[in-house]
DNA sequence: TACATATAATACCATACGGTATGATATGAA
DNA sequence: TTCATATCATACCGTATGGTATTATATGTA
């Protein structure tokens, strides 16, 4: 209801706080306590009573490090965004060619995106992007916009070496990540999790289409 | 808690009623009112009290028409499965060749994903299926899986007729169907609507990939 | 040791929710 | 017209929630 916008970020102490180590660990307890319960019941779902039985201590000390309950929400979800794709932007495909790198983006990724904390993680973005708008953003820049620039990088780098035809890096890239995930992230999120082959062979027929296409010339 | 399954299914009216001209349309008036609130913020973010502020009449009588408010949910996420697609299954690209039919559907398809009224549907289907477990699947089956399905009954036609290299069609389908649509809908769903120019753009370049692919031979 | 303050424990508040009970009124079929 | 019942209006119940107030205790620093 208040649309004001003269308020403190929230994802910041209510007020100044004496900062000590039991306080810092008192924090990240709270915090990675309520990661696991936001992850598996939503931000509806989990209650700040409930969040108190399952860390220990008191109410009013959540209070105190987290402006509120939003407050508290914002700064997890900012700590999953940085964290789940941490092994990705590490990978080194710069002695593969291109058919290898592609599958090799492609394995970790899928790694990555069908783990069931992600799969919480990206149910509970679209849910609250509702609520938190600026949520969805920094999913988004942080997420498939930042693994898909990876790509990017790999495939100008192949078409300079003239491995590739020249087209727009970063639309190339968006369409050979589209093609690894969508299909396969939906049905993981409702439940129907793909085996192994089957990730291997949606792999081998992308990179395929990628690189040569279907049609009869 | 109650996870018993002896239960009648949810989207039943709780007692036997009399059908009646009136009683169908209260019914009707309850259905679609509720629908927008429900689109417009969510399952929780609504309440059975402003449902009955906004389409008049008694809080009994919608325990009368839908068990509860979660019947009264289901009934509307299955109505709303329905028509959506609609417009979608009625293509006729019979006398098209490959680049035209690919086109057609793949304008079509965006037409319809990218309107508000489906972001918002795909927002609540998102978010409610952790509660709901059997609405992901329906849509699921009703949305993606049939136009991937149309679209591949088009391949597979297009390779008989050898225009195509042959190949398993629902696969085909898959990749062609989520170049098009995946990054432009979520984009779309963070608020960042394309342009029609963009969207000519992404749909050129990806008939061009799924037609001649990226390689360099 | 002394003092400021971070933490704890607990009770409490206002509000909102889903759902039911009850009694009155409107409607439609016999 | 009669009578069963669909609809309405309203009050109510039990429960849960986010957030605060209060008072006591543990902790770190000077």
């Amino acid at each position: 209801m208040n649309v004001t916008t003269a308020t403190p970020p929230l994802d910041t102490p209510r007020r100044a706080i004496r900062r000590t180590r039991r306080g810092d660990e008192k924090s990240e307890q709270i915090r990675s306590t309520a990661t696991e319960l936001f992850l598996g019941r939503g931000y509806d779902g989990v209650s700040v009573d409930e969040i108190v039985r399952s860390v220990g201590g008191s109410k009013t000390n959540i209070y105190n490090h987290f402006r509120n309950k939003e407050g508290l929400f914002l700064a997890i979800v900012k700590g999953l965004c940085e964290d789940l794709l941490a092994s990705f932007v590490t990978i080194d495909v710069s002695a593969l060619d291109v058919d290898e790198g592609l599958r090799t983006f492609a394995l970790a990724l899928l790694g990555i995106l069908l783990q069931d904390r992600h799969l919480a993680f990206h149910r509970l973005i679209i849910a609250e992007t509702a609520r938190f708008p600026a949520l969805g953003r920094a999913w988004f820049e942080s997420g498939p916009e930042k693994s898909r620039s990876i790509i990017a990088q790999f495939i100008e780098q192949q078409q300079r070496a003239g491995h590739l035809r020249p087209s727009d890096p970063h639309q190339s890239a968006t369409l050979f990540h589209d093609m690894i995930t969508f299909d396969l992230l939906h049905r993981a999120m409702l439940g129907d999790k793909p085996s192994d082959d089957e990730i291997r062979h949606r792999i081998d027929t992308a990179i395929d289409a990628f690189l040569h296409g279907f049609g009869r010339k």
